[in-house]
DNA sequence: AGAATAGTGTCTGTAAGACAGTATAGT
DNA sequence: ACTATACTGTCTTACAGACACTATTCT
């Protein structure tokens, strides 16, 4: 019926009520683990939700998001919302679904389009001290996926963490989770704390095989051409790296 | 401004003219190449597109689709809308990314849902014989894109393209254009035939080392456990294969 | 015989997998 | 001396890359 040669009757169709963002932010939250020794800190996964104020879903948990304007792009939408949340600009944000499922929405027929943000744990937290809010928080994402969050939330939370699992062992993003120069075991932890089933017993031979890897990462060295190291997590120091801008081609037929 | 906290009150303002969806139909037409000897077809991407009658480009070309009914979710009304035009219905179908730009349309503020399809020649060519319209076509992809298309449909067009290209490396997509037995050298044309710079030498021999490539593809026997092998293109019979249930899982880590 | 496709043999270098061993430095 | 992290050595097996060679069958 309405195929693209009457598209202009379709203003005899319903229009729908709205075009939403919905957006997941994740961060990683470090904290030290107290050991006798300087140690690797644990790291985990969490997930930025709000609580709401008003109907429909009083009082539940919800991912932060809202209406697209006329005037913008849905990612425009996605960005303007995140920086309202966080107060956060420069991050990775990234479009990956939209959710249509006919009265996902008690407002209306309301058509929801996904983004997903990675925030730095120490970006996030300049913001947090200023808010501190009580409807602003992070929640474990084990721990949200067992809340009863808003609307259709906590599939669109599955779908946000498959989606960065899988680019987390197929593209660079895990840069969006580590500072600037980073320790082969922190670049480590943070896949596994993403990948929980991620292991790798020759990691640092596989990672740093440059031919291989084609170069994703490079060793840091500092002004004179030495090797640039650091002792933060441990007694002996450790090389630092840092991404190149190579992203890498995968094939499964060679 | 627009948090959800306020969604509520989000009917004051303006709402979206519509939620489209706009289908990339992929299929491969192979043409004998009228060798002395049976031979390998020549294969070509092609991309369907319908000739618009009424305004706005009218007279263009653009792609199939149409507007999302408040029943259904955008899903359905690819799959809907993919029928309409080719007449099948089981074939693989893939949301893709959302095109929200203001002013895109001109007759308003209109969302539109892009998906990609795959579709065997074999089973298009059922349906192409019972419509032979001129306003529904097939064009070869690098046509395509030298064409003045409707609305933003080149910038889809091409946006689809590097994801089939991205997904025919990655994932066993290629099976949506092929046989369900072929043989290597059918699966190579079509890699080729997807992503022209794909070389691999020793193809054969990567394919079918089953440890590298985790089983993807299997050979296929006859009743008595024989290999079961085909001679259509060649004159020496050549193994036919079949793909798994399995889907590689890669990782740029190891 | 020649065309057109479908493989196999073999050699070389490189990478993966396992795992024990050494290195560094703070308490 | 012990802890906690950061590597390195070495061995084995497997795969990648090259490329010449054989195999099959139709015309």
């Amino acid at each position: 019926m309405a195929e693209n040669e009457s598209n202009y009757e379709a203003s005899r169709y319903r229009t729908p009520d709205g075009a939403p963002t919905d957006i997941v932010i994740f961060t990683i939250v470090s904290t030290e683990r107290g050991t006798l020794k300087k140690s690797l800190p644990k790291r985990d996964l969490q997930v930025l939700l709000i609580q709401r104020k008003i109907w429909p879903y009083e009082g539940a948990w919800a991912l932060p998001g809202g209406f697209t304007l006329d005037t913008e792009t849905v990612y425009d939408c996605a960005r303007r919302e995140l920086k309202e949340e966080t107060g956060v600009d420069d991050v990775h944000i990234e479009y990956f679904n939209v959710y249509s499922e006919p009265g996902r929405d008690p407002r209306g027929w309301i058509i929801s389009h996904a983004f997903l943000a990675l925030v730095n744990e120490r970006v996030l937290q300049r913001r947090r001290a200023s808010v501190d809010a009580a409807d602003v928080q992070l929640f474990p994402v084990e721990e949200a996926l067992k809340m009863d969050l808003a609307f259709d939330h906590r599939q669109i939370l599955e779908d946000a963490l498959g989606e960065i699992r899988q680019q987390m062992l197929t593209t660079t993003i895990a840069r969006e989770l580590l500072p600037e120069e980073f320790t082969i075991s922190e670049l480590y932890q943070v896949i596994q704390t993403v990948v929980p089933e991620f292991q790798e017993q020759n990691f640092i031979r596989k990672i740093t095989s440059t031919q291989s890897r084609q170069g994703i990462i490079e060793e840091v060295r500092d002004g004179n051409g030495g090797l640039k190291q650091s002792n933060l997590y441990s007694q002996r120091a450790a090389q630092l790296y840092r991404f190149t801008d190579l992203e890498p081609r995968l094939s499964i037929y060679g």
